[in-house]
DNA sequence: TCGGAAGAGTTGTAGAGTGCAACGATATCA
DNA sequence: TGATATCGTTGCACTCTACAACTCTTCCGA
């Protein structure tokens, strides 16, 4: 075993542990929100706005799913549908107030985990390892 | 917003990124297997032997989820279970010899894959994120 | 020694999330 | 105008999951 598969392996494996994390706290980050609920309002609040095809490609996710998570969304009144005068097909997603106070709190809530686990992390360390997981994910986009 | 907190923002970014990615190719990684099932090999494996109430409390699942996962590996013969002599309630998971090529098949699947992801990376730059993974990991496990 | 408590695992039930296929409505272009 | 493409919805089926109730086994204290 090379050092670079060692590490490699140490990498895959960490990874694998973090995606299962996810999944397993998904549901406690907000009583109202799940994670792509959460992911979604946050989506919508960074592109001002965009379609539910946008959300399919970007999360890889079937419209169809995408649709019924907005529809959701919608009733519980966290998002609004503004059909686009121009084309009649699309409807642009926005937030609703009720939707930007819950991502607010929803985002704090996480930040302030997020906090208290890098908390023994320095500076230099913290701006490290957030540019190598930009790095990362930059490189498992483009070799899917 | 100071660097820190940008920082702690990409850090979150990004680990939500990782974890939706590795949803969407759970499914591809083998045609037999998902990212649950490979997860149970590997574990099995490594620990040379396991309990279904270890895997529950390691991968916080319930012990009912574990069970049908187990059960529908053991139907596709890929694991064994062999009860403990000393306490007749535990049932020791082992992989089956099928269980095993799928595993080492898989595997080296993967790791093509990382090996791809991260060509562009030298070995200090992977050891470095390696250890960044599994600090922020720790991390994490102790600040649930 | 016996009886209750605790642990391991299974099964019934319900709900969330998802993809595929078929569909209607709208837009584009030859 | 008619063929084709795009956007979104809905029906259907499937997986994954948690909770609760249950059985079987083990352990421990009176």
């Amino acid at each position: 075993m090379t050092a670079r598969n060692a590490a490699l392996e140490t990498i895959q494996r960490e990874l694998t542990a973090i995606a299962r994390r996810a999944r397993a706290t998904a549901a406690q980050m907000h009583p109202e929100l799940s994670l792509v609920a959460y992911t979604i309002l946050a989506h919508i609040e960074e592109q001002q706005g965009c379609r539910a095809t946008d959300l399919a490609a970007h999360y890889l996710l079937d419209k169809s799913t995408v649709s019924r998570q907005v529809a959701a969304l919608e009733r519980l009144g966290l998002i609004e549908r503004r059909v686009d005068p121009s084309d009649h097909r699309v409807q642009v997603l926005h937030l609703a107030p009720h939707g930007n106070e819950i991502l607010t709190t929803a985002r704090a809530s996480r930040r302030e985990t997020f906090e208290e686990r890098l908390a023994a992390w320095d500076q230099g360390d913290l701006t490290r390892f957030a540019d190598d997981l930009v790095r990362y994910n930059a490189d498992a986009a483009s070799h899917p």
